[in-house]
DNA sequence: ATGTAACCATTCGTGTACGAATGGAGACAA
DNA sequence: TTGTCTCCATTCGTACACGAATGGTTACAT
């Protein structure tokens, strides 16, 4: 019948990484990544910038206020912080009124990192959505947050 | 004027973290992967059962070549075909044809974990996208895909 | 036949991610 | 005050993820 090759296998498995959405989350993830090492400076990775964003805009958090606004667990936000902390954007003090927490706090260095990244993060943001038109931006960002 | 209290440095900062398609995209990934991880048997991730996929509609292919279809790197792919291996689910040989290379095939185990974990991929993937009407979940791919 | 470029697998170091377990601290009811 | 419940930070183990470097193999042009 001459049929085109068909890889082994094919015909029994109803299913197509292709069509899974992980599939594509995992690869714009990625594709994002690259964008983002490529373009910020300070070698910072985009968990690291984003509590520093968010130190900045709470001014004094607790270690774990601050990984669940970046939406990081508790062992994760550690890390972050941590290596912020070794590298002087982020200083740490036990809170005076509850002896449970550490509130984490933005230096000057860090504060001028982040302001100096600005530019940088806006433009990773632009070419990570380079390929949709303004429409298709926006509607992804909605689409994306109803599953997030 | 009793304007609302601001959070520190909020004016200052025309940066926000919750526009940026980088935020959202992590998240969406972390949500899939706890769904990913409640539903999958035989505690296989999401990386696992790419691999796993892959090589059955394959057949027989280069560990390099199987990252290559399942989007990781040389190194990545490296340790989830060794934990594949370590389980019995795949098996590898080197390439009688070409001595750089090393085959991967999938063992019988393995073909059994794969066919009876499909029902759960599936309904991986619906768990995932269930927020959305079919409309949005087919043009949610549409727009991953374009960024990928 | 030899050089060289491309490819392959492996290893190392660093950085997310998270479940689970631990121990300290605060809140609150009985 | 004594539970007990909740929250907080920390640690451990496991699993991606990738840049960079290494050494072996193949292909190919000279």
């Amino acid at each position: 019948m001459n049929g085109p090759a068909v890889p082994p296998a094919a015909q029994t498995i109803p299913y197509r990484l292709e069509d899974q959405i992980g599939f594509y989350l995992r690869r714009a993830g990625q594709r994002h990544a690259a964008i983002f090492l490529k373009h910020m400076a300070a070698d910072l990775t985009p968990t690291q910038w984003a509590a520093l964003v968010k130190v900045a805009e709470l001014g004094s958090v607790s270690q774990n206020q601050l990984g669940r606004d970046t939406a990081m667990d508790a062992a994760t936000i550690k890390g972050v912080v941590d290596r912020l902390i070794k590298r002087g954007f982020v200083a740490a003090r036990s809170d005076p009124g509850d002896g449970r927490r550490t509130l984490i706090a933005l230096t000057p260095e860090g504060a001028e990192v982040l302001a100096s990244g600005i530019p940088a993060a806006t433009a990773i943001t632009a070419e990570t959505v380079q390929p949709l038109t303004p429409g298709e931006r926006h509607m992804l960002l909605e689409l994306l947050s109803k599953i997030a």
